[in-house]
DNA sequence: CCCGAGTCTGTGAACGCTAACAATAATCGC
DNA sequence: GCGATTATTGTTAGCGTTCACAGACTCGGG
């Protein structure tokens, strides 16, 4: 009658004690074979492999963790899925750890303070991770990660290179560069900006970049206008700028917008829409930039000219910077790497 | 001489017993503490609390893991994050898995093939998850899913309700009804489509409902052409359909083009900037509308009409479903949860 | 003033693996 | 053919927790 119960699957998974009975060996030779030491006679290893194919044998990370003293996991912290940019570099990133034999344990963040920063990390490290990619451009949460006194490596994307933390990031002032010049060549008096939220790193180099490519050129420096990275702020905005296109606004303060460069391609989406309901032809009476190459710019109404990032290389670095600290125990406080953007030319900015 | 060397960290992390010592008790009292055991004299908590503070300890997570045989790790596998479904998932479901005490694995695929797929759950699986979720909505990949054998649970999202493995999915059969019946109901003879690729799940069932639709009342029903998700191959289609508006093809073999109903909302970006270059207006001479509801889609020219899927609760909802099966065993094979989607109308449908 | 039922704390044994060492068998140089 | 290597395998300890159990101590009631 208890017969079923007997069988009833105990369904403890097999352990490597279990395999070595089976292949008639000890433990430590199955624990050979799977690290495959040289030192394992083919018959013996041939024995070994086939008790665990039949046994359905699989390591116990866990308690392998124990010993080794090593997870290989690595943590990450990232921010909004809309944008485009924390995404593709999460996905970046953890390919590269992947190739690594890393595991990667995300954290998203709905809100960007510095708690929220420290909850995120402080669930990871009860993960175990081994270090971490803290992928949160925002200056009051990379302060916050410098008082961190953390058990683990920890690198940052665009997490600006102020700090005595190693990261990576594309160098947006240089993009910022080349797109207000690439206006600026357009024949244009100046370029007129939208840019990010005051407290986002990158919409700060980005600024920085534009402003000094005015100045160096003498030309006139508007003030800048600000969003928050969505399509609705660079709707505002761009509603905003259409009163002030060609003509000037009716007390001539500042110079007519003829030209805008958009910190972000969704906000550009926005400035786009505003001037069209505005009757505002662009490249035509106004030509427009944005930043980051979102799959879609290609297709707004028009194309847009915009700077690319490399968000695979932006992983793939940051993971390199990582490892090399958590494999090598490298420790320069001060390590860096700065990718290039790309420009990218399309209708909005030049008439076809 | 040697001072910096014996000062120089050791750097055990401090184990139980270290803060066991210096607060004077045992190592099971301390895990008493941690675990907030109700029987500890709150004297005695305080002590321990502190010389954890002090030591700045934090519990093992390998060892725990290892006498507990729980990781409290979960496995995702998602796809491609250019596509904005599966990110959203993503990070919704990683919320919600915080929010029950887990940790969340991601593995990306670059590929779909059924081998990645074994791949990347191998991956996971030695990573030591408890289960997973599968964002992989080919009809190949989960057909491959179903003849593994896994020693944890998993669930899939997106991934049809074919096979015996419980999932999550929004009813897309039912959005492509609501796009094309909102469509038939601006008095268009037929509604048109534009498909995703053959073999995703998804696609399938939007041309299933679209044709449904279309059949009940009566409508013709035209080939449906086929895109592969990119606004560029949208932008073929619509090349494609813009030499069949209003006058039809020359040789009136099917209705002429006056709406289309676009499988994403990529995709119809690419048929609007098709139709704007071929002279077209839209809602004017084609009504179009598109699925996703990505957050750029109100800032298309014009805003695009489109279904909303909410993928948040679909990630919340599939973490609910997988912790079902790993903390109460729950097993039934066909458990389903489906979404209702939301037809978001704008202007690109509906002359404003 | 003693006993049973708590309350609080400590002890010893796993958990499943790898590392270090020991032991044995096989191989080689001369 | 003998000592010295080298190849191959087994044995014994932990890794840092939690669990099960056993003590010791407290508190009321009889």
């Amino acid at each position: 009658m208890s017969q079923a119960a007997e069988n009833a699957t105990p369904h403890r998974a097999p352990t490597m004690a279990d395999v070595a009975q089976v292949a008639g060996v000890s433990h430590q030779t199955v624990s050979r074979v799977l690290s495959s030491h040289p030192n394992v006679r083919d018959t013996t290893r041939a024995e070994v492999l086939r008790a665990i194919e039949q046994l359905g044998y699989r390591r116990n990370s866990s308690a392998r963790a124990l010993v080794t003293r090593r997870t290989l996991t690595l943590g990450v912290v990232a921010c909004n899925p809309t944008l485009f940019g924390p995404a593709s570099t999460l996905f970046g990133l953890e390919e590269a750890a992947r190739d690594e034999g890393y595991m990667v344990s995300a954290v998203t963040l709905r809100q960007y303070t510095a708690s929220a920063l420290e909850d995120a990390i402080d669930h990871l490290s009860n993960g175990g991770v081994e270090g971490i990619v803290v992928i949160v451009p925002k200056r009051e949460a990379v302060a916050a990660l410098a008082g961190l006194r953390l058990p683990f490596p920890v690198v940052t994307v665009e997490g600006g290179h102020d700090l005595p933390i190693p990261g990576v990031s594309v160098d947006q002032d240089l993009g910022a560069r080349m797109v207000t010049e690439h206006l600026l060549a357009g024949g244009h008096p100046t370029v007129w900006h939208v840019a990010g939220p005051q407290d986002w790193l990158e919409a700060e180099a980005r600024i920085k970049g534009w402003r000094a490519t005015l100045e160096e050129a003498g030309a006139e420096v508007p003030p800048p206008l600000v969003g928050d990275w969505t399509a609705l702020s660079g709707y505002r905005a761009g509603q905003e700028l259409a009163g002030r296109v060609a003509v000037g606004s009716a007390r001539r303060r500042s110079a007519p917008v003829s030209a805008v460069f958009v910190a972000n391609d969704q906000m550009a989406l926005g400035v786009l829409r505003a001037f069209r309901e505005a009757g505002l032809s662009v490249p035509g009476q106004v030509a427009i930039a944005g930043f980051d190459d979102i799959p879609a710019a290609e297709y707004f109404a028009p194309p847009l000219t915009t700077v690319r990032q490399d968000f695979a290389a932006v992983g793939k670095a940051s993971i390199r910077l990582l490892l090399d600290r958590v494999e090598s125990g490298a420790t320069r406080p001060d390590e860096r790497v700065v990718i290039d953007p790309q420009l990218i030319i399309r209708n909005s900015s030049t008439p076809s």
